[in-house]
DNA sequence: GTTGACTCTGACACCGTGTCAGGGCTGACC
DNA sequence: GGTCAGCCCTGACACGGTGTCAGAGTCAAC
């Protein structure tokens, strides 16, 4: 018979976790003096106590390895969990590879500039979202190019809209698209609504699908000068090991069209591994 | 001025968590009313807001992204902040890695087995000991060979011991080293002491260094029988995609010469990774 | 004025582990 | 048999980031 501190000790676990182990049923002593509450364990319990450790390095929470070892999972039942560990596993794999991408990339950062820049890109996942729209082609993606055709285009949205009685439920966005022929770029001047589709005359109503992964920006100030937030968009893909898949959408959280410097405005570029 | 759940729903973050921020002071609103405590945020908050979110996905804490936000920081300091957080990363990959190595192990042995084994393998780092030993050299390390040459050992090493005032503080335990020729190899009988080093006259006393991983398996019954338990232990290294680095030790937790089929003995295999 | 959607606070839960306080038990030595 | 060091007991709190719930108050649109 072992006390447990011994038992601590060959099974390199804390006493406080064999306790532990005791209360979640994991592992029970072999005998307990119903006097003292010594708890008290035999040699032959270091082969359940090896498992219990066996599993739990794997990852497994305690009440799986209670499940497994104590038999009340069949093969397939057992072969779903580690596959779903598998998965969360490789999931962190990837999740902490990014991150270490990106404190790489703040570390050279300071190195070479000797202070902290970039530092408020976010990746985000985008949830799809229903918008009623007009659209236009641009000459470029050139934001001189931009600028003029999208403009004109949220007054006569947000007219349209009011003749048909309805009302917006989100802040406008724009996104665009390669027009068939050469730099053209077809132009989407949208605003969230919740209404079904195909019920408004004037104005074609989309729903824009989810983007898995976008890396995004807040742009401070008139779209005018958006350019100099769209390079540290760039930098920060680049610099993160991603790689722009598409244009970016712009959604216009503050907007007022007689002060454009007051604009705020988020960039959200959808991103993909390069 | 937006409310917290537009605001919310404007940084991807979860109401819950704004109001963590304000609690701990990462991000307060910009205004509170003072009557019904409704929080506001203006939309030049979002940026303060994507800083902090930037900052948590690289895998600070919410203290670490306070400390850098509002710049109680120099620059060394956050480079060493990064470092660590690298640090850290790296480890936690290899960890991982190694991890799926072992869920993947336990997959094949599933499938092609259609059920689990070797279930009680343990990856463990082994402290360094002080050991009182006597040794002998054994033609190779096969069971038949060692066994005869280590058995005779003990009861003198016990003898030795009992002579000198000695009381062993742990239990046995064997090591092996190649000899310098061919296949023998030196087999070292020891027991933990708390000694003093050159304080016995007949017996050995050394330090035996720690060990940084080792794989360990409880072997239950005689050690002429060790040689199956020896083999789960070679398997599981190669199927978790490790190398033996020497041989295995021996811990002889339980032991009686009168009945060896009740011992129990913990094989500690030293291993790198392959 | 009604009502439904929103917000407030405060609390509990997760999970594995460390640590502490306050008190009981054991075993070795005298 | 007494003493004392070292062991063990229970119960509690803490960590950290986030979800969720209950019960009550508030806002805005109709």
């Amino acid at each position: 018979m072992l006390t447990i501190g011994d038992f601590a000790r060959l099974g390199r676990v804390s006493v406080r976790m064999l306790r532990h182990y005791d209360s979640v049923g994991l592992l029970r002593p072999a005998a307990v003096d119903p006097h003292s509450g010594y708890r008290y364990y035999t040699a032959e319990q270091l082969r359940r106590l090896n498992r219990v450790i066996a599993l739990k390095d794997l990852g497994l929470t305690l009440a799986q390895v209670r499940a497994v070892l104590d038999d009340v999972l069949d093969v397939a039942e057992l072969r779903g969990m580690l596959r779903l560990r598998r998965a969360q596993l490789e999931a962190q794999l990837a999740a902490d590879t990014a991150r270490l991408a990106g404190v790489e990339a703040r570390l050279r950062a300071i190195e070479t500039e000797g202070r902290m820049t970039t530092q408020d890109v976010v990746l985000k996942e985008l949830p799809p979202v229903r918008v009623a729209e007009l659209t236009a082609v641009a000459a470029s993606y050139e934001s001189a190019d931009i600028g003029p055709v999208i403009q004109p285009l949220y007054p006569e949205l947000f007219r349209r809209l009011e003749a048909a009685g309805v009302t917006p439920t989100g802040p406008g966005l724009a996104y665009y698209e390669p027009a068939g022929d050469g730099e053209k770029v077809v132009v989407h001047a949208g605003v969230g609504v919740a209404v079904v589709p195909d019920r408004l005359p004037d104005v074609a109503v989309v729903d824009l699908p989810g983007v898995p992964a976008a890396a995004t920006v807040i742009h401070h100030g008139s779209m005018d000068e958006v350019e100099g937030t769209m390079q540290v968009l760039a930098r920060w893909i680049e610099e993160n090991g991603w790689r722009a898949d598409g244009y970016a959408r712009e959604l216009y959280v503050e907007y007022c069209a007689e002060d454009p410097s007051g604009g705020v405005t988020e960039l959200q570029l959808p991103v993909r591994r390069g």
